[in-house]
DNA sequence: TGTCTATGTAAATTATTGTTTACACAATGT
DNA sequence: ACATTGTGTAAACAATAATTTACATAGACA
């Protein structure tokens, strides 16, 4: 599917969130914490149902955390 | 990332618009016919970007096109 | 010093998404 | 009858997301 551009403000939505881990929000949505360091530093993009899970747990809309270059 | 419990309104969205065919939305969003069809029957899930791609084309947020349900 | 915690990197492997090619079929039109 | 259009299915393959395991480092703290 070509190169990412898609960027996310995890980070800054950790920090908000009472300074969640990224340990910890791994563990909220099932992923290890790998996986997560790699989504947050945009190394590639997460699943859609990723995606999803994640603003989730910020109770933000998905786009939100995630936008698109078109 | 286990099994994918997302759904879309692709259907409906491409009725709503001029009756737009797979084979359209497909190369505007830059991916084959079939593709296009696994992901409105919902056989996998999409990648963000193109999640993203397929929202834009209707111009509408990207959860008003695929819903995760929790 | 020594030990946690949080973060980062990297390589090998698995799972899933997406491509390509080909065939099928109903509806429409000439 | 024949061709065209829109949709559907399937299999083999390529590309990428995600896992697992392991090691590295900086800061806080007893």
């Amino acid at each position: 599917m070509g190169k990412t551009a898609i960027v996310n403000n995890i980070r800054r939505f950790r920090f908000e969130a009472e300074e969640m881990t990224q340990a910890e929000l791994a563990a909220q949505v099932g992923v290890t914490r790998q996986t997560l360091i790699a989504i947050e530093q945009a190394k590639y993009s997460p699943t859609l149902e990723l995606a999803f899970k994640i603003a989730k747990v910020f109770a933000v809309p998905l786009d939100e955390v995630f936008q698109f270059q078109g």
